[in-house]
DNA sequence: GATGGCCTAATTAGGACTTCCGGTGT
DNA sequence: CACACCGGAAGTCCTAATTAGGCCAT
């Protein structure tokens, strides 16, 4: 195991923090760093199964249910001038989809090819889902409303670093990224308040870790009303206790992918409709910078123009259905939307099934009633009523 | 030999950061 | 003074998309 090197500028503390946590050995051998470097992969490889090889929504989409043989005319029918241009010059490449357009992309087996391509806000998803971590280095100020606090930065932007092989890594560097979140509509800033940020949009089925003896109200008082002094406790003096006594349960976290640990922790799943919608709110979350649904997310008035490959994918939904939260924000917007779209095309499809092949109206049946169930997750866009 | 299909390596474009910086606010 | 925070600019790394070329069957 590589150990961490110090002698950097950064307290006695963060180094102990993060080397504690970086070099802490984990039941089945593995350190936290090699944890979250390769326990997560394998999480997140279940999130895009393998017959989901793209999911494409474009401008010049197809509406409408599409058999093979429609399927196959449009990939073969091509403007004359594209197959003649095909010698030399390249064709425009189309954009790649960026993370919230409506052009969706879920790349095959993208977490299982050994690089390290889980993104910084899935990382800090699985952090929030990880006691070892959260809520001592990170944890949820206000679950609802998916607003996180780093209450390490530099033991975050660590295990940041480790993850992605930069020993260089700081909090300078890794808030750089974050702020870049700010732009695509995947983290907003929580103002007034120091290393506190906000997902715009969170799983449905999101593993909320909380204190073990607090409540989500009292670590916002802690937040207004003792950072520092808040920080300095959980990041050091938490880590014997902590760790020590959680044995069991880290041995469990380990074994289980993080969605999977609501016996062994304490828990909290946030129904949809309860997350978006706040009773009580803390008063400092009131300046909160939130852009609307329809700037962060897939847009409902992109949906009706639907690829015929992203039907195609849709048919295969009992493969979708193991689509998990850490995959793309939008993805799952789109899944969940596009779902019910499905429905209501395959109900239409299914008549026609029925009378030819009854065979096929039991798969398509079978394959409507799972995405009916919601069971793949999706992600909950938090707007500005959700405050 | 011409043609077309398949496969694969190489190339390229673009996304997601990373690094550096100068500046502001607390 | 330290730290958090901001955003511009340039760079790196990685991956998907595309192309070119070889091989084989017809």
């Amino acid at each position: 195991m590589e150990l961490c090197e110090s002698g950097e500028e950064e307290t006695m503390e963060t180094l102990v923090a993060a080397d504690s946590l970086l070099n802490m050995d984990c039941p089945d051998g593995l350190s936290i760093e090699q944890h979250y470097s390769q326990t997560f992969l394998p999480s997140l490889g279940d999130v895009i199964t393998a017959p989901v090889t793209q999911v494409t929504v474009s401008a010049d989409g197809i509406v409408g249910p599409v058999d093979q043989s429609q399927w196959h005319l449009l990939h073969t029918k091509k403007p004359a001038s594209q197959l003649q241009s095909k010698k030399r010059s390249r064709k425009p490449r189309l954009r790649r989809a960026e993370s919230p357009t409506p052009e969706i992309k879920v790349k095959k087996d993208k977490y299982n090819k050994g690089g390290n391509t889980l993104y910084l806000w899935q990382f800090l998803m699985e952090l929030l889902q990880d006691r070892q971590v959260c809520p001592r280095y990170i944890k949820w100020t206000n679950p609802d409303a998916g607003i996180f606090k780093l209450v390490n930065s530099k033991a975050v932007a660590r295990l940041w670093g480790k993850h992605k092989n930069k020993p260089d890594m700081n909090y300078e560097t890794m808030g750089r990224a974050l702020r870049y979140y700010y732009q695509r509509g995947i983290l907003n800033k929580v103002e007034g308040q120091r290393l506190v940020y906000q997902f715009t949009s969170l799983p449905k089925d999101m593993v909320y870790i909380t204190d073990g003896d607090g409540t989500k109200e009292e670590e916002d008082e802690d937040d207004h009303t003792n950072n520092s002094g808040n920080e300095d406790a959980v990041s050091d003096d938490s880590d014997d206790c902590t760790i020590s006594s959680s044995d069991q349960s880290v041995e469990e976290e380990i074994s289980h992918p993080p969605q999977k640990k609501m016996s062994s922790i304490s828990a909290v799943q946030t129904p949809v409709n309860q997350r978006t919608r706040l009773a009580t709110r803390p008063p400092g979350q009131r300046d909160t910078v939130l852009r609307s649904a329809s700037a962060s997310l897939i847009q409902e008035k992109h949906l009706p123009i639907v690829s015929a490959e992203m039907l195609r994918t849709l048919q295969n939904l009992e493969k979708v259905q193991s689509l998990q939260p850490a995959g793309h924000a939008s993805v799952f917007k789109t899944a969940q939307l596009l779902g019910s779209l499905y429905e209501q095309q395959a109900a239409a499809v299914m008549i026609q099934d029925r009378e030819s092949s009854p065979k096929a109206h039991d798969k398509d049946s079978h394959q409507g009633h799972k995405s009916s169930q919601g069971e793949t997750p999706q992600l909950v866009p938090l707007t500005t009523s959700d405050q």
